[in-house]
DNA sequence: TTGCCGATTATGTATATACAAATTGATTTG
DNA sequence: CAAATCAATTTGTATATACATAATCGGCAA
């Protein structure tokens, strides 16, 4: 090697050893040390290589076993989640935004469950659109922690999507995003300009800050709607 | 900083002044070298736990620029995309597979559209289901490109599924993932014993070996299924 | 044979150092 | 004054080294 040698580098061609079959599934593969050597390169630089081949599902470590070929590649797929303004306009679409209602209602059963609340915490539901090119591109259905987050009580969300409120005003650590299918409800659907039971994709997600839960969301999509990713 | 201090640590420490506003969005952060004396740490160490960060979509890093808390956290989802038969045992359910159908007809043109082949490159057609306790679980609906997977001419799926045979035969370097809703058509209805037009969640994947495509698959679940990810 | 335990070994990570690459901001030049 | 150039700065990455940690394997004892 004469190049000084990257890690990407290594990691692309042991990459093209798995998929050759050269290292076939299930094989162990030299260690860290031989490879180093193989490569002329620094043990450290082959490890980062080979790090990154196990997050990418493609190998699997563990110590003193050493490194074998993932023999069923469980790969993992990354999809990037912007702001629904950015999803727009990224898209050369103009955004439009319309706030549908706001309430303080006493919330369903399964909205607490699955925030994980007690029976008596006030929430906050904001119900809004999302337009693209004057045409309805997401419908936000979303419940709001009001003891996590006082402030959404006083917030003007006629003018700012609450989406974008709290991402400036309630920060959170973990989330947990789920998609799904389902029939549109006939209030959905009338949003949404659909008939009532066509399918709609439906994005969910609920943040806690440190534990606390802070906010569940429903992203309603029309059918149209394509979520994807390259790997 | 008595313990030897570890990159998880670091990361974490400064994702919680990021989470705490301590360094609020949009701000510019000290620069390696200035955390790494404040941690106690070696440059290399921050310069870890950063990119870490930066991965994440928390932060921005650009040479001679410096490191910025992201202003709209564009924050990324990672999922695991396992074999169906491992999803379903993983649940603690019994995996049960049937082939459908398997035939050569002249692919839509549509399916070549997505594949990228011209016509006349030879397509195998294979539907089949995968069930759990019995239930439907699954539709795959693949087609193969036999140019350059020859052998799946002579595959036997009745008792392997083209998903694991593929696995083991076919590998790829690159995929595509799409995700979405749609109304179940009256065959696929009756397959996963739905009612057509009910809506159902379908995941696609197109797969390639270095450029040249191997397969096209359609994955067609019902609408109790979840896709969930945790962040 | 079974179970425990310690030696061995591969990976995991921290560190100091050195240099590369990108980008900014200032400086020089036409 | 604008454009080109250069120096300074910050992140990116390679390397050698050292030690930590997990897991396996072999041996020993019950």
């Amino acid at each position: 090697m004469s190049a000084r040698s990257s890690f990407r580098t290594l990691r692309d061609e042991m990459a093209r050893r798995i998929a050759e079959r050269r290292w076939p599934p299930g094989a162990l593969i030299p260690g860290e040390e031989a490879l180093a050597r193989e490569f002329g390169a620094a043990r450290a630089t082959v490890n980062r290589a080979l790090q990154e081949l196990a997050r990418a599902g493609l190998v699997e470590r563990r110590r003193r076993a050493g490194t074998r070929v993932a023999l069923h590649p469980v790969r993992e797929a990354r999809f990037v989640i912007p702001l629904v303004r950015q999803e727009i306009e990224g898209r050369g679409a103009t955004y439009r935004y319309r706030l549908l209602s706001r309430e303080e209602p006493s919330p369903p059963e399964i909205v607490r469950a699955r925030l994980g609340l007690d029976d008596g915490v006030p929430l906050l539901r904001v119900r809004c659109l999302h337009l693209a090119d004057n045409a309805p591109y997401q419908l936000e259905d979303r419940w709001i922690n009001l003891d996590a987050v006082p402030g959404a009580r006083t917030a003007d969300f006629e003018t700012v999507s609450p989406n974008e409120w709290l991402v400036e005003n309630a920060p959170f650590t973990e989330a947990e995003f789920t998609f799904r299918a389902a029939a549109a409800g006939p209030e959905e659907a009338a949003v949404l300009q659909l008939r009532a039971g066509e399918p709609v994709f439906v994005g969910e997600r609920i943040t806690w800050l440190r534990e606390r839960p802070i906010t569940l969301v429903s992203m309603i999509h029309p059918p149209s709607h394509r979520m994807v990713t390259r790997l």
